[in-house]
DNA sequence: TAATATGTTCTTTATTATGGAACATCATTC
DNA sequence: GAATGATGTTCCATAATAAAGAACATATTA
């Protein structure tokens, strides 16, 4: 029933390592990590032998090895929903040119699964992987409101509502009214709830039982994505491409 | 020195996982990896616990998590490569309506780690983080070329020659000859070599100090991409770009 | 040159992982 | 519906293994 301790151990080093794209020494593991010196050397040996860690020979620095991009590459490819809405999230990200974010839930944070730039400058990645909490996101909200009381509570006992901006959701009550709110209306704001200049619209994506189990937004700067453009265009918008999404999943509702 | 053995273990398991994005059963893995039952239930539970793993209840099933993901987020972000090359490597695809590769060299192999399609409709991680030999692929020739005589012998001695199509090289001499081709010339061809139906070209991007660190490539049906296509216009092309993303690297040669 | 900070290796010890066996659960077949 | 087989899970004694302190090596700085 316990966990291997040394397993445990190495795969905590290789979260700490994703947080440095330079590389860190391990001298500067033992403080994140509580090991002592000969114990991360050795686990580093091995992550490197397998090529999950490289060590940079001139610096000592040890980074994430290709390794990991290897094993995820089949991860997203074979999703059915990334693969199913791109080309719905790229004709919506083209019709009203701002970013569009796919998302799941995992473990209780929002991780982001797909995106779409509007302006091609900016490079690609950026976010896909990460991780965002769901009491200050739209596609949070929306993902909660598809969630059984039970797991709704679970989630939130978990939370810790930090005010990122002024009108960040910070209680407990307050949330589960939006939540509410959400389930009631079929899309939610992030109403620069997560940071000062962005504004965001989320709808959810439902499966063939009918159940949410993605949501995607579109997000932009507050003075171009306003109040006003989302109450005259974006809502009927974003609820369309749920409806077409959704029914090209299964999804018999409406 | 010697690696520790869990770690290992559980890194083999993941690199097994990661060919089954459906996930697979305890019973089957015991088979692939030659473990028994209550090890490998021990590992993945380990697994399962840092979210590296993810068990489907339904089948018992196990598959990789989004913690893989969450992982490799950065990996390609900050790498100055990428962000360099991008705009230019879309550029070049738009151009020519192919698709465009960009790849480097890791432990012997050549590795994917950026596409651009040309045909918006084919999706799109389907080759970042994959890997492919590089007797048979124009970028693998473009990495060897920059490499030291040492390191091509090894990298060779690590190789098997595996006739893939009928114009596949499958001799040590031969593929020695190519690579000196491919230094003189300044670009290298995979013609049908990898594939019977796909010809490629591909260049190599120098860095400031003038060493070979990556290398991109076009790729498109032979029938397109004709050599006459080559001769007349892609081998200059490709030296543009081979030079522009070099010099914007630091390189100063010509 | 000494001193400090770091990475690496070694060795002893006790902790820890291991795998067989027992048990549980489920599906299939007769 | 009982019996068989295939699987996942848990337990436990044992031996193998990982751990960490110390010694050593190396590099950097004062």
């Amino acid at each position: 029933m316990s966990n291997v301790q040394s397993i445990e151990r190495a795969l905590t080093i290789l979260n700490k390592l994703s947080e440095y794209p330079d590389g860190i020494q391990i001298a500067r593991l033992t403080e994140q990590v509580s090991l002592t010196k000969s114990t991360i050397h050795r686990l580093l040996a091995t992550l490197v032998s397998m090529n999950y860690v490289v060590k940079d020979e001139e610096t000592d620095k040890y980074k994430l090895g290709l390794q990991v991009l290897f094993l995820s590459r089949n991860l997203l490819n074979n999703s059915s929903i990334v693969t199913i809405a791109k080309p719905y999230l790229e004709k919506l990200s083209q019709e009203v040119n701002e970013t569009v974010h796919l998302c799941i839930e995992d473990h209780g944070e929002v991780i982001y699964i797909d995106k779409i730039e509007s302006n091609q400058t900016i490079r690609m990645y950026s976010r896909i992987g990460s991780r965002a909490p769901m009491y200050c996101t739209g596609v949070g909200k929306v993902l909660l409101s598809g969630a059984t009381p039970e797991h709704v509570d679970q989630v939130i006992s978990k939370t810790e509502f930090i005010p990122k901006t002024p009108y960040t959701i910070t209680s407990k009550e307050a949330f589960l009214k939006e939540i509410e709110l959400v389930k009631q209306q079929g899309y939610a704001l992030d109403n620069s709830e997560n940071e000062e200049v962005l504004r965001c619209i989320a709808a959810p994506i439902y499966d063939h039982k009918g159940k949410i189990i993605a949501s995607f937004s579109i997000s932009g700067p507050s003075n171009r994505v306003t109040m006003e453009l989302i109450n005259t265009s974006l809502i009927e918008k974003m609820k369309q491409y749920s409806l077409a999404i959704s029914r090209n999943l299964g999804y018999s509702g409406s």
